[in-house]
RNA sequence: GGACGGUUACCCAAGCGGACAAAGGGGACUGACUGUAAAUCAGUUGGCACAGGCCUUCGUUGGUUCGAAUCCAACACCGUCCA
């Protein structure tokens, strides 16, 4: 790639909100990798993550996808693990205070967390450093030193802060101390570039630029990335939403997650998570604006696409096949889990007991709902004695096979 | 230190002595439909009991009352304002 193709690579499925913006940051990029290029220094880049939960999903991987790309271009990378910024939880997409986490709970969760990062990023290649180790050491004096460069005015324009103050509820102290860490984190990191998404916009132009210029050091450039929609493609992707997609999870959960993803919210999918080049992206979404791909078939080859990239291709086919089998031919799948029911198989205990539904009011729910089929028929009776082997089905995704 | 306000089911939130297993919304689940687990429409959403019914749940503990999510007291936690 020459370096306008890289910066076209690396510029992708960023959102500024700013035209002007958006141009300056281009061409810092351009200008800092011409100068990397002809001094032989690869860049410095960096993204810092939350090990406020172990439990990633995948919208933490936009960044990661995109610290990616720069390793692939041969530059370093650096995965930082919040654990020194995780004593106060980022306050920026929210609007309310988040709860803090001790120090032991950050390094339990910043392993777990490493560990499936590198799902995506190279393992050999990445620096993995915690801002703890930095951070730490700062006195008061340096704290002084560096929140000088901002004034209050500031953090209450922030909508977020602006928000709570207007509402009259409590913005602590503490929290003011985020951005101003992150800062520092670039600093400390002597970055070239930054990663975040759209709500790291202030901590990552604001805060970090400010602070190195501050030390005397060439502000970094700020990667910001759109935020992934959930799966119901209208809010961020977020665990306690309940719309989020995790890494930990089964092929053919992964896969099926992504079709039931809104059609509109496709692009951003296609944008934020694939490995597609910017030219495929254009042409898959002309196809669909067209009517020359059917958006449920652009949806399969999405959702194979995000599933493989994650798994790997065998994995993502097979999920394919499931899904097509199951929604499509409403056929029964392959493997499903099998119980041994202890004593008398009525249809009632097997559900509970297989952990299949949690109570026996809710089976009589489901079976009164027509929600229970044995071998493909539904069932009217919840004490229906089973005669195994058989199948029965919950819903339209739950399976049993009940042996003797 | 003082003055208020809050704590309700997975989440938000109404209820302010009996009609409360507790409105409404979100989420989740089921069905119909379909292009999918999308959209839309309908239903379900504490547990046990084949029904009547029983049991547990409205921050905690105690009290008032025939009867408490609702009233009182103490405690815990959270918040706002004043100092």
């Amino acid at each position: 790639m020459n370096i306008d193709q890289q910066v076209t690579y690396l510029m992708r499925g960023t959102a500024y909100g700013d035209q002007a913006m958006h141009e300056s940051m281009r061409k810092e990029l351009r200008d800092r990798l011409v100068e990397s290029e002809s001094s032989g220094r690869p860049l410095r880049v960096y993204c810092g993550y939350d090990p406020r939960t172990s439990d990633l999903h995948i919208g933490h991987t936009v960044t990661m996808r995109k610290l990616r790309q720069f390793q692939e271009l041969g530059h370093h990378v650096i995965f930082v693990v919040g654990t020194y910024t995780a004593l106060i939880g980022d306050p920026s997409d929210k609007d309310k205070l988040r709860a803090q986490l001790s120090p032991e709970e950050a390094q339990v969760n910043a392993e777990t967390y490493a560990e499936q990062a590198f799902r995506i990023l190279d393992r050999e290649k990445t620096e993995v450093r915690y801002n703890a180790e930095w951070l730490s050491d700062l006195k008061l004096k340096d704290l002084i030193h560096l929140a000088s460069n901002f004034t209050l005015q500031q953090f209450f324009t922030r909508e977020n802060f602006k928000k709570r103050f207007d509402n009259e509820e409590a913005v602590y102290f503490h929290e003011l101390f985020y951005a101003i860490m992150q800062g520092y984190d670039a600093y400390a990191l002597d970055a070239d570039v930054q990663v975040g998404g759209t709500d790291q916009m202030f901590n990552i132009m604001t805060a970090a630029r400010k602070i190195m210029s501050y030390y005397g050091k060439k502000p970094n450039i700020g990667i910001i990335l759109g935020i992934l929609p959930g799966t119901d493609g209208d809010v961020k992707m977020s665990k306690s939403l309940g719309n989020h997609i995790p890494l930990n999870t089964t092929p053919e959960d992964m896969f099926g997650k992504v079709m039931s993803v809104p059609d509109k919210a496709m692009s951003s999918y296609a944008r934020l998570v694939t490995r597609w080049t910017v030219d495929k992206i254009d042409k898959f979404e002309n196809a669909i604006e067209k009517g020359e791909l059917h958006p449920r078939d652009a949806k399969l080859e999405l959702a194979k696409e995000i599933t493989s990239a994650f798994f790997d291709d065998e994995k993502a086919q097979k999920a394919q096949e499931h899904f097509i089998t199951l929604f499509q031919k409403k056929d029964t799948p392959d493997d499903m889990e099998v119980f041994k029911p202890s004593g008398e198989p009525i249809l009632l205990d097997v559900l509970v007991d297989s952990g299949l539904v949690r109570s026996k009011s809710q089976v009589r729910r489901l079976v009164d709902q027509n929600g229970v089929k044995i071998d493909g028929e539904a069932v009217s009776d919840p004490y229906m004695v089973l005669t195994p082997p058989v199948i029965v089905q919950v819903g339209k995704r739950r399976f049993l096979r009940v042996e003797k």
